[in-house]
RNA sequence: GGGGCAGUGGCGGAACCGGUAGACGCAUGGGACUUAAAAUCCCAGGCCUAGUGCGUGCGGGUUCGAGUCCCGCCUGCCCCA
């Protein structure tokens, strides 16, 4: 027989873990806990391809292991099940994006069971489900009360096609990625939510996290704290005077110790001031540039910025430098953005990139005033000593800043001020299929949240899940649920049309986890003592900034607001890589399957055709014909070689390319374990075997039923098999806490190839085995469990312990080089000094032909590794 | 343009703190078993001009010794602008 019948023993496992309840979530107190997390899939209609469940098989392993070391797991999933790709389908065929959705995730859930996953289903929730979003909308009404949400006419990118405001990322070159429909700017009433209040302490608690360097650093630059100064320059003769111009003009700068050498100021060309303040003599050419700049979108202002030619003109009006007096020119130029900082900006050429470029550009001056560089030649941004700079001279940057500072605020002209680049969170979109606000309007424009006792708001039954024809969200359609009196006066209201965006749903949902079945609270306060935070969070790094980033506001709140214990939800994170595989194109740019390409003298072709195609290594997609889906995985090759060859590919956080005959590679490796335990049927006079004979134990393991103590029934012959064990117990072990699966893998099956190569087994050492095999391949690993007789599970087994001692042979092999080069080696006893391995090596023969009778001028021993002579 | 990460056999990848480069797996070749094939078991393999030779993207450097550290480049991916 050539190996195990998987199909058998899945089926037969999953359905024993089923009907046990094997996961369930133990509810005693007494041990750790460990809870681990996997970022919830939105359930789209195209099901799993074999990228997503590396992720799911990493946290699986993880989950397993830390059960059998004695932990309490938390171990769930659910889904993000708000979305746009549901509500397009329904608005194409007209049925509701709940019925769709729950079709999606029925498939989705049955696809993740036959990867025998071991959650706990009875948590599984949905966050379009009504009982679920009731406290979406409960937590929104948290951060209304604590004056977090508040409505605000602000610029959204609007696209009338779909009818609905898109994200800034589905926003490129003023057109949906998606489609290619046109997008426009448009003042809308949205709701925001006042993120930046909590820019600092998102920037700070960073600090605490186990989290990838690369993430954390993404979400300090995406806060973007600076730390600089609001400077007023004041402005001189005429323009003084003009309406507004009393004030001067504040500028907003991170470089406040530069201020000697500021040469001019720059406006944005929106700025308010510039009508008043342009002179006659330049008003036609202010206004002629005015125009042209209106035409250009803001982020081609800015991606411009950095290369293109310095574009601007000059206003004819001058400014008052505060520090020194000097009356300097005020200019308007495009690279300044009136919607960022004070849209206003005092120019340092001689320390700054962009200033020292519009310098050169308009033959303005250029004084340096930091040591260091040579500023004829570029900006100098780097450390130093002031120069030109009166007071400040002699000083760093920082300690200049802060005496800058000092001298401002003396005399009102200036003062600290913190920065952020992140802006207020844009937290509504024109669609269905979202969480509707559980608020009121009022006649007069007052708004209400509905009282707790009035939720969920839960979404109304719609003819149609488009925007109405004068462009009101899909809501706006159902005419009667709009009308609403208010609870408190009786007056009548109308509800909000907007939803939430999907961002919402996922920002707590770790939370629920804790209690899904509590329809009084959001979640259990005790249960929320024991199991948060979060131990592992385990996601793709796309959600390095957003998801993550909304998530941790939330919780912020919700500390704030006592009803978590901690400041932080993940305290551990980690990007499992992508998995990618070669895509095919044709001549007209449309995708082909594999097998509808075949290759003919080194190139290929679609199939029966000359005509070639591009190969390219691709995410996998369904958009792009190259998913593996992971039923057919574990239809050929069984769950267990499955979630072996997604840990063995590579390292978690890389991507790697797919190969579905590695997985015939893993399944090798499963197949031996089997016939090292189970005796190998006898073939009939025709081939076929009994498929009813009850399994038996194989004479390797049954002859010997010791092991302890390592002796392996014939002793020195089993020392390297003991030395495999022990190795890859500890490898496994450390696996589980540094997640680096691919090599502890390898080293079970260094394990596996030795105990093949052995005559006997001892039994307790199998079983040593089958225990760390079992968060890897469980199925194959229940069923020889219970063939040794086991009439428990193996999820509850006790961990195996390694012995330090027992990694070590009997002899070491030392490496001889003779002048840094390799030479040869020699064995020697693991008690040999220092001088009898380096008179060994020096007698070894290959060794002395390298020696060649010259003095040794030095003589080097690393410790159990090498020698070196040098001659 | 800025920041981050990476580049090792035909392929995916190993290599702890600077100490035997290529573990483990895929693909390949050979052998055993078989009437035969598959499966299985065993064995082999970095490269070449075969040497006291060369070799971890390229060029330098530090060191007794560099895939690993330093300097300068090239290429790819991700993020930001």
């Amino acid at each position: 027989m050539a190996g195990y019948d998987h199909k058998r023993i899945d089926d037969k496992w999953q359905a024993t873990w089923e009907a046990q309840q094997t996961f369930a979530t133990p509810t005693d107190r007494t041990r750790p806990k460990y809870y681990v997390l996997d970022m919830f899939p939105y359930p789209s209609g195209s099901g799993l391809h074999v990228g997503h469940p590396k992720g799911y098989t990493a946290t699986d392993v993880v989950a397993r292991a830390k059960r059998m070391m004695g932990f309490n797991v938390l171990r769930v999933m659910g889904w993000d099940s708000f979305g746009l790709p549901a509500e397009r389908r329904a608005e194409r065929d007209g049925i509701h994006p709940a019925v769709i959705t729950k079709k999606n995730i029925s498939y989705f859930k049955q696809q993740l069971c036959r990867l025998g996953l071991s959650y706990d289903w009875s948590r599984e929730l949905a966050t379009s489900d009504p009982s679920y979003y009731k406290w979406t909308q409960w937590i929104f009404k948290q951060l209304f009360d604590r004056n977090l949400a508040y409505r605000s006419e602000v610029p959204v990118n609007f696209c009338p096609a779909l009818g609905t405001v898109l994200a800034n990322e589905e926003v490129h070159d003023g057109k949906y990625v998606e489609t290619g429909d046109p997008v426009e700017r448009r003042m809308m009433k949205q709701w925001m939510l006042r993120i930046t209040e909590y820019a600092d302490r998102l920037t700070e608690d960073l600090a605490g996290l186990d989290w990838p360097v690369g993430t954390l650093e993404m979400q300090r630059n995406w806060i973007g704290k600076s730390v600089g100064a609001n400077v007023i320059f004041k402005l001189a003769g005429a323009a003084a005077s003009v309406p507004g111009g009393g004030a001067g003009i504040q500028v907003f700068t991170t470089r406040p110790d530069t201020l000697f050498g500021g040469t001019y100021v720059v406006l944005a060309p929106e700025h308010a001031l510039v009508d008043a303040i342009t002179v006659p003599a330049q008003r036609a050419a202010v206004e002629a540039y005015r125009q042209e700049v209106g035409k250009r979108s803001e982020r081609d202002r800015t991606t411009e910025a950095a290369d293109a030619p310095k574009t601007g003109v000059f206003t004819g009006a001058f400014a008052v430098n505060p520090v020194n007096g000097k009356e300097i020119p005020i200019w308007i130029a495009d690279y300044v953005l009136a919607s960022y900082g004070t849209g206003a900006v005092f120019a340092c050429p001689a320390h700054d990139e962009r200033d020292w470029a519009f310098a050169k550009a308009f033959s303005l001056p250029i004084l340096e005033v930091v040591q260091g560089g040579n500023v004829d030649e570029a900006a100098y941004v780097g450390e130093g000593k002031h120069v030109h700079s009166e007071f400040l001279d002699g000083l760093l940057i920082d300690e200049a800043k802060d005496k800058v500072i000092a001298y401002l605020a003396e005399r009102g002209l200036g003062e600290r001020s913190v920065r952020y680049r992140l802006r207020d969170w844009l937290f509504s979109r024109q669609r269905y299929w979202g969480e509707p606000f559980p608020t009121i309007e009022l006649a007069d424009g007052t708004v209400k949240v509905l009282p707790e006792d009035q939720l969920p708001v839960e979404l109304p039954q719609i003819d149609e899940y488009k925007p109405t024809r004068d462009g009101q969200p899909p809501l706006a359609r159902a005419a009667e649920w709009l009308k609403i009196r208010d609870p408190q006066t009786g007056a009548p209201a109308i509800r909000e049309t907007n939803t939430m965006p999907q961002w919402a749903g996922s920002c707590w949902y770790y939370l629920r986890f804790l209690s899904p079945d509590r329809a009084d609270v959001a979640w259990d306060r005790e249960e929320e003592k024991y199991w948060m935070p979060v131990d592992l969070y385990v996601g793709g790094s796309e959600h390095a900034t957003l998801h993550l980033l909304y998530a941790r506001f939330w919780h912020k709140v919700l500390y704030d607001c006592g009803l978590v214990h901690t400041k932080e939800p993940f305290a551990r994170l980690f990007h499992q890589g992508m998995i990618h595989k070669t895509s095919y194109r044709d001549a007209d740019g449309k995708y082909r399957y594999d097998n509808e390409v075949e290759e003919r003298g080194g190139k290929r072709y679609v199939k029966g055709t000359d005509t070639t195609v591009e190969t390219k290594l691709e995410k996998m997609s369904k958009s792009r014909y190259n998913v593996v889906n992971p039923d057919d995985m574990c239809d050929e090759y069984g769950a267990d070689a499955l979630r072996l060859y997604e840990l063995f590919m590579g390292p978690l956080e890389e991507g790697t390319e797919w190969d579905t005959a590695g997985v015939s590679g893993t399944r090798r490796f499963l197949d031996r374990v089997w016939r090292i335990a189970v005796e190998q049927p006898v073939e009939g006079p025709d081939g076929a075997v009994d498929a009813a004979a009850p399994l038996k134990l194989s004479a390797k393991l049954s002859a010997t039923e010791g092991g302890e103590g390592g002796e392996g029934g014939d002793g020195a012959d089993n020392r390297d098999l003991e030395r495999a064990l022990h190795n890859a117990i500890k490898k496994v072990t450390e696996a589980v806490a540094n997640l680096k699966f691919n090599t502890a893998i390898a080293s079970m099956m260094e394990l596996v190839n030795e105990a093949t190569r052995a005559k006997v087994m001892p039994r307790a050492w199998f079983e040593s085995f089958i225990r760390i095999l079992a968060p890897f391949a469980p199925h194959l690993a229940e069923e020889l469990w219970q063939l040794l007789g086991h009439r428990e599970s193996i999820t509850y087994a006790p961990w195996p312990a390694y012995d330090e001692a027992k990694l070590l042979g009997d002899a070491m092999l030392i490496a001889v080089q003779v002048s840094g080069k390799m030479r040869g080696q020699v064995s020697v006893p693991l008690d040999a000094t220092e001088a009898q391995i380096l008179a060994a090596a020096k007698a070894d023969d290959k060794v002395r032909t390298f020696l060649d009778g010259k003095p040794i001028k030095r003589e080097i021993y690393i410790k159990g590794r090498l020698v070196n002579l040098v001659v």
